[in-house]
DNA sequence: TCACACCATGCGCCTTGCGCATCGCTGCGG
DNA sequence: CCGCAGCGATGCGCAAGGCGCATGGTGTGA
C-alpha cells in the first residue's frame, strides 16, 4: 500500500471529483482512478459511491477516511520533526526556477536579509511542478515562479497561498548592427526567416511565450538555431550575436541600457509586451515563526 | 512512500537486526536493507545506526517509529472495522494448502460445527507463505499448515502462536500387483529405477521429504515421471499405477486399508518414518470472541 | 588468525505504476 | 430528439523501480 494512495484519497474525499483531485495531485485523472481502485482493492471494499453527482464516499470509506487522516498527519509530523532535528529547523528553503534564481532571487534575498539580519537560506531549483511538490510534501518553504494564465500551477488554494511579488516581461532582443539596429530583427520574411534562440518547451516561459506567440496576429519567420532549458545561455548566445531571443526584461535591461543588445521587434510597430508575474508561495499553515517574517518581508519587492 | 516500509521499519526497531526483521517480514535481507535506506532516504534522515551490535536507532529514527505505530494502528484498525463493514464480520476465514483441506480441514470444521453449530467459515488455500502474509495482514484468522524444521515458517513469535492439531507422515505407496506386493517398490536400482510421483518442489511436502530423504542413508533410484502442485493428482495416478509416491497417510488410509494401494517401502527394512505436525496459528490479539471459541474447540483434534 | 555473523552492493529479471488516447455513460440545453 | 460536454473507466506501450541471487566488505568472538 503506498501512502500516496491514502493522499490521493484525501484530496478525493474533499473534492468529491476525480478530475479535480487528479489535478490537484498532478497526476492524470486515469492514474488517480486505478490508484483509488488500487486502495479500494487494498481495503476490500468500495471507498467511493461513484453513482452521483458529486460522488460520495461509501462507510467503508468515512472509516477509512478517519485513519488515513491520524496516519497522513502523524507522518507528516514526524517528517517535520526530524527536518528539524538534521539541523534544517533554522533554514528556509526557498524552491524556484533557474532563471528567476539569477535575476529575482538575488534581490529577494538581498531585501530579505537587509530587513531581517543573515538568515540561514537553502536555495533549490527545479520545473515548476517539482517546486509545488517540494512544497506540499514540506520539502519547501516557499516556491517562487512564474504565474501566467497558461501555467496551470495545480496547487490548492485551500492549503497554499501566493501574493505577486513582481511584474516582468519577455522582450525581443538581439545583438545591434554597428548602426544600432538588430542584428536579427523580427518578424522576419519567408525566405529570410530570423535566428532564434528559444527556450526547451518545458520551461514556464516557453509556455508564456508560446501562448503570446499563438494569439499574436502577427505573423513571424523563425528558424530556431538553438533550443535550451537554461535562459542564460540563451542570453549568451544573444550577446555574441547567433540570433534573437524572447529574454526576460530583468536579466537584460543592463545589456538594453549599454547598448550591447537592442530591441528586435518589428520596427514601427511595437509588439504587444509578453506581461507575466513573478509569485511566491507559501502552505496557509505557517508552522515555524521566522517563517511568517521572511513571507511578510519578501512582500512588495 | 510505501506502507511496507513503515511495517519494515517496526520489525527492524523491535528486532534490532537486519537479517531477522528480513525474514520475519518475508523478504531477502538484501532487499530489506534497501527498503530501509529507501524509508530513510524518504525521512531525510539516517533512522538506523548500524555502527553498534545490536543496531540502535537515531532520534530521528525514534520520532519515525512514533509515528510509524500511530500510522500503522490506525490503518490496521480502519482495515479490520471494513472488513466487519463487508459482512465478514460473522465470518471466520481459515487459510490452509490444498492438501489439508481436503483432508484434516473437514475432520477439523466437523468437529468444531459439533461443539459450536454451523460457524460461517470462509476457506482459503495457497501457500505457507501466501498464508503468513494472510494471517499478518489480518486477512485470515487462522492458519492450518504443515510444520517440520525444514519449514521456514517466519512467523513472529510474540504476535503469533500456533498449536499442533494432529501428526501425520508420508507414506510411500504403490498399486499392488496381482499378488499384492507393491508394482513400483523401493529402493529400486540403477538400471531398473523406481518410477515415482513427486510433489512440486515449491509444495511444503516436497520440502519435508526432501529433507528426510536427505538425511537417508538408503540409497533410492528414482525416475520421477510426474511432478505435481497437487496431492491428489498424484494419489489418483498412484491409484491407476502409474508408479510409486509418498502421500500423507490420512489420504491413503482408506486405501491401504481395502488393498488399492499398498506400502512401497523397501522390504524387509522399514523406512523411517518422515513424520510431521499439523499445526493451527492465530495473532495472539485476538479481537473478535467467537473467534476463542473456535480455537478452543479446535484443539485437540 | 580463522571463521562466522551481518549489512551493503552489483546485476538481471519482471512486476507495476505511469501518461496518452479513447471509450462509455450521464445530464443538460438547443 | 439529438448532439454535446463533463466525468470516470479502460487498453496500450514504456520505463522506473522493486525483487531475489550472488557476492563483497567489515567487525566480533573462538
Amino acid at each position: 500500500m503506498d501512502h500516496k494512495w491514502l493522499e490521493d484519497f484525501l484530496m478525493l474525499a474533499r473534492e468529491r471529483n476525480f478530475s479535480k483531485a487528479a489535478a490537484l495531485r498532478h497526476v492524470t485523472q486515469p492514474q488517480f482512478s486505478r490508484r483509488i481502485r488500487a486502495l479500494e482493492l487494498w481495503a476490500g471494499a468500495e471507498l467511493v459511491n461513484r453513482a452521483g453527482v458529486p460522488i460520495g464516499l461509501t462507510p467503508a470509506g468515512d472509516t477509512l477516511l478517519a485513519a488515513a487522516k491520524t496516519s497522513s498527519h502523524a507522518l507528516a509530523d514526524a517528517k517535520e520533526r526530524i527536518a528539524r532535528l538534521q539541523g534544517g529547523g533554522n533554514w528556509t528553503t526557498l524552491f524556484t526556477g533557474r532563471t528567476l534564481s539569477r535575476t529575482v532571487v538575488p534581490l529577494l534575498l538581498a531585501k530579505v536579509r537587509k530587513r531581517l539580519g543573515d538568515i540561514p537560506m537553502r536555495l533549490m531549483t527545479g520545473s515548476i511542478h517539482d517546486g509545488a511538490i517540494a512544497l506540499e510534501q514540506g520539502g519547501a518553504d516557499f516556491l517562487l515562479s512564474f504565474a501566467h494564465p497558461r501555467l496551470a500551477l495545480a496547487l490548492d488554494e485551500q492549503q497554499f497561498e501566493g501574493v505577486t511579488l513582481a511584474h516582468d516581461e519577455l522582450v525581443a532582443v538581439s545583438k545591434p548592427t554597428s548602426s544600432s539596429k538588430a542584428q536579427h530583427a523580427l518578424p522576419g520574411t519567408v525566405s529570410k526567416p530570423v535566428k532564434a534562440l528559444s527556450f526547451a518547451p518545458q520551461l514556464a516561459l516557453a509556455q508564456i511565450l508560446q501562448d503570446s506567440l499563438t494569439r499574436s496576429k502577427q505573423s513571424l519567420y523563425l528558424q530556431v538555431i538553438t533550443e535550451s532549458d537554461f535562459a542564460e545561455s540563451l542570453h549568451e548566445q544573444a550577446l555574441q550575436g547567433a540570433g534573437m531571443a524572447w529574454l526576460p526584461r530583468a536579466l537584460v535591461a543592463a545589456d538594453l541600457k549599454a547598448g550591447r543588445l537592442v530591441l528586435a521587434s518589428a520596427s514601427g510597430q511595437s509588439a504587444e509586451p509578453i506581461r507575466y508575474e513573478i509569485r511566491m508561495y507559501r502552505s496557509r499553515q505557517v508552522r515555524k515563526p521566522h517563517l511568517q517574517k521572511i513571507w511578510a518581508a519578501s512582500l512588495g519587492l
